[in-house]
DNA sequence: TTGCTCCTCACGTCACGTGAGGTGGC
DNA sequence: TTGCTCCTCACGTCACGTGAGGTGGC
């Protein structure tokens, strides 16, 4: 069972659910093996069905590219893992809502029912992130002020310099200061 | 509120640092009483000189102000508090220069410096700001054009619900719903 | 005096970090 | 065979939450 060269496989046989390992995982998503572990053991992740205990995880493309969406959304919007989890769910219901869309066997009132469902869903999300876009904006723009204010300061203290030694060429950033 | 001393005291006796408690900041600046005696005891905040162990927390309004401007930096740019204790270290340097460039007996090139590096910080703290600012911009856009897509699904599925039955008013959001 | 808020331990919790000791695949 | 990554406990840590028992100001 240890003699299976990843070369000309026979259709039949797939290369173990992808053979991406815990700690390419990792690195791909910007974490730590530890965290993945983790959150499998509160069950934000699904754990492999069936994995024998002491064996390692294996993870497909499709898994990386939902952890790193969930830790996107962890790390933007400031959430905890429980609303994660809570967000992920709804996630869940909307890709199998897409699926059932797309079999066109759907009554037309539980299709609009179900697309209403997702649009309200994008609604919470979206009110999420422009409040905290808002936040940021205003703080960007207070900053900016205070920059403004500085460079004005610096550009009058040069400007009195120049009346006072005669002109030479503007300091700005001195690039070198001891301590 | 409460915001005039407790009526007539001689002008020498100051009302105790403005009198406000523990509980009053907690509530003005979003957290808990509990969350501001952990920040002074890791030295995050400053603790008032010579309280007598046992006595009550009094704070004065700047130091709300200080407060509060702490918690938006850690709640919009999630950093650890020791970062943020760099952070507010940086601030304090930058209000000190702000008082040294107000007394005009600075040389003009003491002074230039103390505004690059007041400039330097700023910048810093800007690309922090704006890189976080863009990422959420990102996922505000994601979310529009999915809303989209479902938005027109929907007008899709009302329209051919009309030349099925014949003109109906648009369902779009149902209002109720069971489970 | 009665409530309320405050105080200081001190243990609990969330979201991991960090070895310890051992097994498995290229 | 040698390294490397992986595994599972299990204890540590950061940033607080949550009572327990007691004191202080309107």
């Amino acid at each position: 069972m240890d003699q299976t060269p990843p070369s000309h496989l026979p259709p039949s046989c797939e290369p173990r659910r992808e053979s991406l390992r815990i700690g390419d995982v990792a690195r791909l998503v910007g974490t730590t093996p530890r965290t993945i572990r983790y959150y499998e053991e509160i069950g934000l992740l699904p754990e492999a069905p069936a994995r024998p205990a002491g064996q390692h995880r294996l993870y497909t493309h499709a898994e990386v590219e939902r952890l790193a969406e969930a830790m996107r959304l962890k790390h933007l919007l400031g959430v905890s893992l429980e609303e994660l989890k809570t967000l992920l769910t709804a996630e869940e219901a909307r890709a199998e809502v897409r699926a059932q869309l797309r079999r066109e066997d759907v009554e037309p009132t539980r299709r609009l029912e179900l697309l209403n469902e997702a649009l309200g869903h994008l609604d919470r999300q979206l009110e999420l992130v422009r409040h905290r876009a808002g936040e940021l904006r205003k703080l960007e723009h207070e900053l900016c002020e205070t920059r403004k204010r500085v460079r004005r300061k610096i550009r009058e203290q040069n400007a009195h310099a120049e009346g006072a030694f005669g002109p030479e060429p503007a300091l700005e950033l001195s690039g070198e200061s001891q301590s």
